[in-house]
DNA sequence: ACCTGAACACCGTTCAAGT
DNA sequence: ACCTGAACACCGTTCAAGT
């Protein structure tokens, strides 16, 4: 089934991440098993868990390689509305492609951890709407909350591309409401601080 | 380890579902096997399958179950916006106390057959709200991904309750910010039809 | 009609052993 | 240091057989 790599090059942990990946690209996360991990490797499974230390750590280390594909950021003289969606959008396209390992991460916070610091450009861009301090987190929490809701439902009912394509447009809709909300409430006044 | 009822009454699919229910609640999702179903109920693991026809049909059935412990929605002479609030609120409620639940439907579309209607009362809220028709499906999207998204990572960091609240209450405020937008756009124009 | 039990083809992980 | 292979304790599901 596998076509096996001879064993000539050492075994590193870039190798099996790399060759995880791309089976959980071409085939799911449900085949990625140590064992059919081990035959693509050409290699004993066991061998494996000499650089890694179990699935859930090798998990993250893919989910770490998945997120490396977001798009680059629009440039920081972008109003930030378009610099909202614009990254809601990258992501949305990244959590579609990738959805096995977005539910992963959803359900052990051991491989979530392999996607830190991914919400940095959103961060920036809301933060220069003018958006109360203390509404930063919850408003950056909601997008990428819809960015993970929407995705994953719309990768699940895996249809038609055009269907997929419809999907993402109703999104980007249903982005642009919080959008709306967000302009219409830097004008809200920070509550005063004790 | 799990006190097994004798097998007096006959198995019934009710009887199944709600044992299964049981298991999920008390030890999550990964410990619902078929044997451990099978031990709980007093009856060969495989006598279930007689009943229902594989895992995944027994998960949307108790999916089903579980989502029927929904708050009854407010009275429709409640303003829209407390209705919507009411309703993400429970449905947040719900997600994260079955988490594994619901990610399981999100990654199969079998289980979350077992959870639809559920929308039902949002869907009448955002309609009240007067928004142009055709953003109504999109914004009701919009906030069902983000209860989804919030609600699932708010599950999977169990920490210590007090915590779960706080992350609860940051849901609450960016979910204001869908609800501002809303009402900013329910002036806009409905595209002119063909 | 309803339930049983053996069997099949899998899992992740541990551990002693090899080179 | 790096890899192997047997073994353990599991899975979901099929299928022939029992009552």
């Amino acid at each position: 089934m596998t076509a096996a790599t001879p064993p000539s090059r050492p075994l590193t942990v870039d190798r099996i991440v790399e060759s995880a990946y791309e089976i959980v690209q071409r085939d799911g996360l449900g085949a990625l098993s140590m064992r059919a991990l081990g035959t693509a490797l050409g290699v004993d499974a066991m061998a494996i868990y000499y650089h890694v230390a179990n699935k859930r750590a090798l998990l993250a280390l893919v989910t770490e390689r998945a997120l490396s594909e977001m798009a680059e950021p629009l440039d920081r003289s972008t109003p930030w509305s378009r610099r909202i969606e614009h990254w809601a959008l990258g992501y949305w396209d990244v959590v579609t492609k990738h959805r096995d390992l977005t539910l992963a991460g959803l359900a052990d916070p051991t491989v979530a951890a392999g996607g830190l610091a991914v919400t940095r450009d959103l961060v920036a861009a809301i933060s220069d709407s003018g958006l109360p301090p203390d509404l930063l987190e919850p408003t950056t929490f909601i997008v990428v909350d819809a960015v993970h809701g929407s995705a994953l439902s719309a990768a699940s009912q895996q249809r038609e591309h055009a269907d997929i394509e419809s999907l993402r447009t109703a999104f980007q809709e249903g982005l642009r409401t919080i959008v709306a909300g967000i302009s219409t409430r830097t004008g809200e006044a920070t509550p005063p601080e004790p």
